[in-house]
DNA sequence: CATAACATACCAATTAGACGGTTTCGTCAA
DNA sequence: TTGACGAAACCGTCTAATTGGTATGTTATG
């Protein structure tokens, strides 16, 4: 009856919105705001576009979770590309990643709370535990000494603090704590 | 008709018996499954019963989570007991908290996994924030130097590691990592 | 016209919680 | 010592709403 299915075809376009929707409620409501009830109505879309996009629920958190890696290995690989020093290499890249994906307001705001939200549901950890043994295994040359760990543990840390909102660092305290970590790599 | 509520009396006991089981299930199966019935299930205790204890699934959490901060908050204090070095002796006992917590069998099981699932939820999310703001208050004369807070950011990321389960440092590595977090707060 | 991209209408199962009942416990008077 | 008696600690059922998912359309696009 009404003329939402008479608009334009945009199947990208929608696909990325869903997965948007679904990431703001995750960050804003948690998990069990997560349903394709929630997602579809938020979205504009129907349950039954939403289930043909992702055929279900499941296949839209790994979805969501894909697309989170993907962001966060573009710009790992990005921070890595300006860094001409190769001993600590990808520590430094993990940690400017980490920071930069923090402030981007494009796309799926909120980075940290919904990778965190995501971490909760137990079906993921193990694709994230995946992806930390791969990169620790690829960069164990220039990356295995026991500063460079605490850096990117700290740099965990960072991101866990991030997704409290907590704004309780001023600008001058994070870009020593920066500055340190990044030493931290060097030695 | 059953007999099982002819049972004796002993409200702390099933009290306590309904958080492990709603603990086990969030972090075994994610938040999503802990449900009133699955909990009041799993524990052999009816709904009734378990709505007698916790007025509401939100109850539930937030006690589940003040038990969680109440056991975190025994630990850190221990473990500055037993610190004669005032600089940086709230840093490393939260350090030791942390690792001691992770491998107690006793009574909650899954300690990380379930502050973690608990994090996902947007509701409790300031309370931690306001437990960590009060406790780096406190503390803002012994252990507020960059190194210090380091410490506490890979503090993080041991606990954030836990909860994949990953076993891919082994003793020896570990013991290192946690001798130069040590020394690092001393600075 | 074939297929992908949607929408609408259902469904069985599950959900949080309300409700009223039953059993035990603490206490205090007789 | 007993024995009411109110309150606390349970139990089991009911319900309205919501859940993930299916089945079957309708429209746009190549």
């Amino acid at each position: 009856m009404s003329t939402a299915h008479h608009r334009k075809k945009q199947p990208l376009f929608v696909r990325r919105q869903l997965l948007e929707v679904a990431a703001r409620l995750a960050s804003e409501k948690g998990m069990t705001a997560v349903t394709l009830d929630a997602v579809s109505g938020a979205s504009g879309v129907s349950k039954g576009g939403l289930l043909h996009h992702f055929p279900s629920k499941n296949m839209l958190l790994e979805a969501l979770f894909d697309s989170l890696i993907e962001r966060l290995d573009a710009a790992i690989e990005e921070a890595m590309r300006a860094d001409p020093l190769p001993h600590g290499r990808f520590t430094r890249g993990y940690l400017h990643a980490c920071l930069s994906l923090r402030d981007q307001p494009q796309g799926t705001k909120d980075w940290a709370q919904v990778t965190m939200v995501l971490l909760s549901e137990p079906q993921l950890r193990q694709r994230w535990h995946d992806w930390v043994r791969e990169r620790s295994e690829e960069y164990v040359g220039t990356d295995s000494s026991v500063d460079a760990a605490i850096v990117r543990l700290a740099t965990d840390g960072i991101w866990l603090a991030d997704l409290l909102g907590s704004q309780d660092m001023d600008e001058s305290a994070r870009h020593r704590l920066v500055e340190r970590l990044i030493e931290l790599t060097q030695l």
